[in-house]
DNA sequence: TCTATTTGACCGAT
DNA sequence: ATCGGTCAAATAGA
């Protein structure tokens, strides 16, 4: 049964695949003969309606076959969950070197997120995920404190992410968010609402009754969880680390790759895991998914990604001072997830129904 | 009343 | 000893 609705979902995961490309394929012939601008626009929506669909897909596929709890074995929830997350000792030693230990383990990546100025919001865009404040710390030699969030539903779900915020000193208007961990509580399941309603502020709302942050008070420094217009702010991947070739199994987001996970043997799995992550689509989100475009049902990604190799690359033209941070794609070019970047940077002769695509 | 944020203190790592 | 990360009491806001 469960091999049926795999099968089911490769099936539409490799027919949007192909779609994609095909539409790409078009694109490019659009490009080399400099069509209409409206054309090659429409062409990308469709491009990325196919990517986004097949991203559905590949999601829903990820919880009807997952066969490894979501939680790992180094991330027992009974130590968060339904006992209080205070009682696990009654010796506060033993409760931090718990808390150290697990943390050494889990899987941590950074994201870059430039918020345009003028837009009126201060803070780096929603990630699609409900985050509490549980510090704030002046780091040396950084102009800016940086803010310590962890997931609202930690205590509930026992969800151990985790990220930092902090406000770049060279431009004030990044802000580097360092996530750790994968988030394992219910709200990781955000993308996988239905396309249609995703693309609707409609959507937007029912998501937020869930699990998806609230407008957190106005502060010089941060809320990373405000909604910012898709063009109000850049959502640009840095790098990502794993620590370990333990946890990187797991879903975790990666996109795109550093050297550092590209030199993982575990490539495939790390991709596969990775685009399944939800987090991966909730990082999309709803910065790339614009109300205003809903009708075209185009995926509003991050210009960043788009651009990496080169297309609409005029949108962060004039950020050449920060190209460490959209170079991350290139160095990444021999793993799966690199060639995997929206890039648009496709293979003609590529199939994505490929049996060892998926294999 | 409940939930989130602030902030000084504490603790482990280096 | 210093620094970064987390805790937890106090506080704020809905």
């Amino acid at each position: 049964m469960e091999k049926t609705v795999l099968d089911c979902e490769q099936k539409t995961l490799i027919g949007e695949l192909n779609q994609g490309m095909e539409l790409a394929k078009q694109l490019m012939n659009h490009i080399h003969h400099s069509s209409s601008h409206e054309a090659r626009e429409v062409l990308i929506g469709k491009i990325l309606s196919s990517y986004e669909k097949a991203l559905s897909a590949l999601n829903w596929g990820a919880f009807v076959g997952q066969t490894k709890p979501i939680v790992s074995k180094t991330e027992s929830p009974s130590h968060f969950g339904n006992s209080s997350p205070r009682s696990e000792g009654s010796d506060p030693e033993y409760k931090h070197r718990e808390v150290y230990k697990k943390r050494k383990t889990l899987p941590k990546w950074t994201e870059q997120v430039k918020v345009v100025s003028g837009t009126g919001l201060e803070g780096p865009v929603d990630d699609g995920y409900s985050w509490r404040k549980y510090g704030q710390k002046e780091i040396l030699g950084a102009s800016f404190p940086r803010g310590y969030y962890r997931c609202t539903h930690r205590n509930a779900q026992g969800c151990l992410a985790t990220k930092q915020v902090q406000r770049s000193d060279g431009d004030p208007t990044i802000f580097e968010v360092n996530y750790r961990g994968r988030h394992t509580c219910s709200q990781s399941s955000r993308f996988n609402m239905a396309p249609s309603s995703r693309s609707t502020s409609e959507g937007l709302k029912e998501n937020r009754n869930t699990c998806h942050p609230k407008q957190q008070p106005h502060e010089e420094e941060k809320p990373p969880q405000e909604i910012v217009s898709e063009f109000g702010a850049g959502h640009l991947v840095k790098a990502e680390e794993l620590e370990n070739g333990e946890d990187d199994k797991f879903p975790i987001f990666s996109f795109p790759s550093t050297p550092i996970e590209s030199e993982n043997a575990d490539d495939n799995i790390f991709f596969e895991s990775s685009m399944l992550n939800s987090h991966f689509i909730g990082s999309l989100s709803p910065t790339f998914i614009s109300p205003a475009t809903s009708e075209s049902n185009i995926f509003c990604m991050s210009p960043c990604h788009i651009n990496s190799h080169g297309l609409c690359h005029n949108l962060h033209t004039s950020e050449s001072d920060h190209t460490d941070i959209i170079s991350a794609p290139t160095s990444a070019a021999n793993s799966p997830i690199g060639n995997f970047d929206f890039s648009l940077d496709l293979d003609p002769y590529f199939q994505f129904d490929n049996p060892e695509f998926f294999s």
